[in-house]
RNA sequence: CGGGGUGUAGCUCAGCCUGGUUAGAGCGCCGCCUUUGGGAGGCGGAGGUUCGUCGGUUCGAAUCCGACCACCCCGACCA
């Protein structure tokens, strides 16, 4: 492609409003631009970038048997009904002009169960996997950070059907370790990560993570273990000493901080209280050290139910100066051992120390120090470009996807479900490799392979050159971008490095002096041996080779 | 949904507080010339349905008031 006639709009200046680097980058190297909030156009060179993750998948999915389909975006409402998922906030909604009522599809599994409930009469159908690659539509609360966050964007869902758990087990790990592979060849930094099940439901789920700045999950990292702060278990810290007994006039001190500071005791020594109301009604007092923080997505698993936080009223006690109480089931933390602890007296303006003894369920939220196995973890943000749910019978025993096994008898279809979004993964690598400059994109998903910047005049000799080198490097098969604007060689190297292409090759008089193109890398911006202009294929292809 | 902020040229912004000819700058864009190894220079020029929308105050509104809309950030939320 010629640059001057890729449709490419470079700015100079970040978006005022833009805060990730991968939103400004994307911006001003003209691969994305904002249509409204939350939703994006991919610019030809973007589009580039997000087709050859695609075709990564693709490959990847296929050879782990996936056979890759299509289904609409837009879905009879009447499916979601069934399934039980009509109605979430973040669904949009709609009437079609006889009235009847659609979603538009946040996900597949209502339509790909359908199908296969349809199609699949014998366990000797089985297993199957499916996928697809389509847009997926969420009107989600608060969209961000360019085109990490949006309201539309494409995802490959996949989706394994099987007999039993067994093969279950099997597609699951089948789409883990294809997952892998994709990532490697995308050249991200990640790591997969144990997760919440969330609203999914089923039993279990890995998170894919590329760790930068911008990610919007907290990740706790260990030697041989990492997960989803949403979900993290680790063994908690010292407190510190409590040099305390009896009880303690604390009037007006309702904060750990206040009771710890005026009393001088360590806040991991005090006991907080999270009083909630569960889903059935019941009254439930949580105790988590001072230093802690109750975690919901630990308690609501913990608890098996959801809950709110417990009104004044409903707490009958002095907020504040709440302690155990017999009146009042009462759930302590896994990090609360019997004390003793600085906890309310149950009477306004009260502490007492005492030691505590009752049910005890892990819901306090990690935090960096924590250990497991003895090695402190650390907690890094990280974008989740991937995940992987066993969904197990949640949608095909509403659906009626069944089977008849050897047997003659009907049972339900074991699925699981696997997303993985290439627009994620594209603005992960700029999150992850760049600089000042701009994008240092990994070759697999580079928008071009080679940048061959031309300088001097339209129809010198140094330009002719380049054409000759653009044109041998193209009919090998590679993709090039030639800079054959009439500008000046400093708006050429500062709109190629904005736009990251992994190797740049510069013909100029000098390089005409020398009979070779410089070449540079992009990543780190280091100088390579030069490339001969007579017979540059070879040359390119050792350079290539090289880069990350 | 709560809190904060922003809407003026393609982009980044000034002007608003303290209302008053024809609404400005830089970058970008167009023409000509010069330049051609790090966003170079000169001359000339175009570009705003008149300042997000609607309404109000006023002799007069980009500027003051009100409502609404859009977008961004923090939080809540996030299959």
């Amino acid at each position: 492609m010629r640059l001057s006639r890729l449709f490419l709009p470079t700015e100079r200046e970040a978006p005022a409003d833009a805060e990730a680097l991968s939103h400004k980058l994307m911006v001003r190297a003209g691969l994305v631009r904002q249509v409204g909030a939350g939703l994006w156009s991919w610019l030809p060179a973007g589009w580039r970038v997000h087709e050859k993750v695609v075709q990564i998948i693709r490959e990847e999915i296929d050879a782990i048997g996936g056979q890759e389909m299509l289904m609409p975006v837009m879905q009879p409402a009447e499916l979601w009904k069934k399934s039980g998922r009509y109605g979430f906030p973040e669904q949009f909604r709609l009437n079609d002009r006889k009235g009847a009522e659609h979603v538009l599809a946040m996900t597949h599994e209502e339509v790909v169960t359908l199908h296969v409930s349809g199609a699949i009469r014998s366990y000797r159908d089985l297993p199957k996997i499916l996928y697809h690659f389509q847009v997926k539509e969420r009107d989600e609360p608060r969209p961000r950070a360019g085109v990490l966050r949006t309201r539309e964007f494409i995802m490959k869902d996949s989706y394994t059907f099987d007999r039993d758990a067994e093969g279950l087990q099997a597609g699951y790990d089948l789409h883990a370790e294809a997952y892998a592979r994709i990532l490697e060849r995308c050249g991200l930094e990640w790591y997969s990560v144990e997760a919440d099940v969330g609203m999914m439901g089923g039993s279990m789920a890995h998170e894919f993570m590329a760790p930068c700045a911008a990610g919007e999950n907290d990740v706790a990292l260990a030697p041989g273990y990492a997960a989803n702060v949403e979900i993290a278990s680790a063994d908690a810290q010292d407190p510190g000493p409590l040099d305390l007994d009896g009880e303690h006039h604390t009037p007006g001190l309702t904060t750990i901080d206040a009771v710890a500071g005026a009393l001088g005791v360590p806040q991991g020594r005090l006991l907080k209280a999270f009083p909630v109301v569960l889903e059935g009604g019941e009254r439930v007092d949580v105790f988590v050290r001072g230093d802690h923080r109750v975690n919901e997505f630990k308690l609501r698993n913990a608890l098996k139910t959801g809950y709110r936080p417990a009104r004044e009223d409903e707490i009958g006690r002095p907020a504040g100066f709440l302690g155990p109480s017999d009146d009042v089931r009462t759930v302590y933390d896994a990090a609360v051992g019997e004390g003793p602890w600085l906890v309310g007296a149950n009477r306004a303006d009260w502490h007492e120390v005492r030691s505590v003894q009752g049910e005890t369920l892990d819901v306090r939220t990690v935090v960096a120090g924590d250990t497991v196995n003895g090695a402190a973890i650390t907690v890094e943000p990280a974008i989740e470009v991937g995940n992987i749910f066993k969904l197990n019978t949640r949608y095909s025993e509403p659906l009626g996807a069944t089977f008849l096994d050897e047997n003659g008898k009907e049972q339900p279809v074991w699925m699981g479900s696997y997303g993985i979004g290439p627009a994620r993964i594209a603005a992960a690598a700029v999150e992850q490799f760049h600089d000042e400059q701009g994008i240092a994109w990994p070759k697999a998903i580079a928008p071009y392979d080679v940048e061959v910047v031309a300088l001097g005049k339209p129809n010198s000799d140094e330009a002719r050159a380049a054409e000759s080198l653009y044109g041998e490097l193209q009919a090998v098969g590679l993709d090039v971008l030639l800079d054959d604007r009439a500008a000046g060689a400093g708006e050429k190297f500062a709109d190629a490095e904005l736009l990251g292409c992994p190797l740049r090759l510069t013909v100029g008089k000098r390089s005409l002096e020398s009979g070779a193109a410089e070449a540079v890398a992009r990543r780190g911006r280091a100088d390579l041996d030069p490339v001969p202009l007579d017979g540059p294929v070879e040359a390119v292809r050792e350079r290539w080779r090289g880069l990350p």
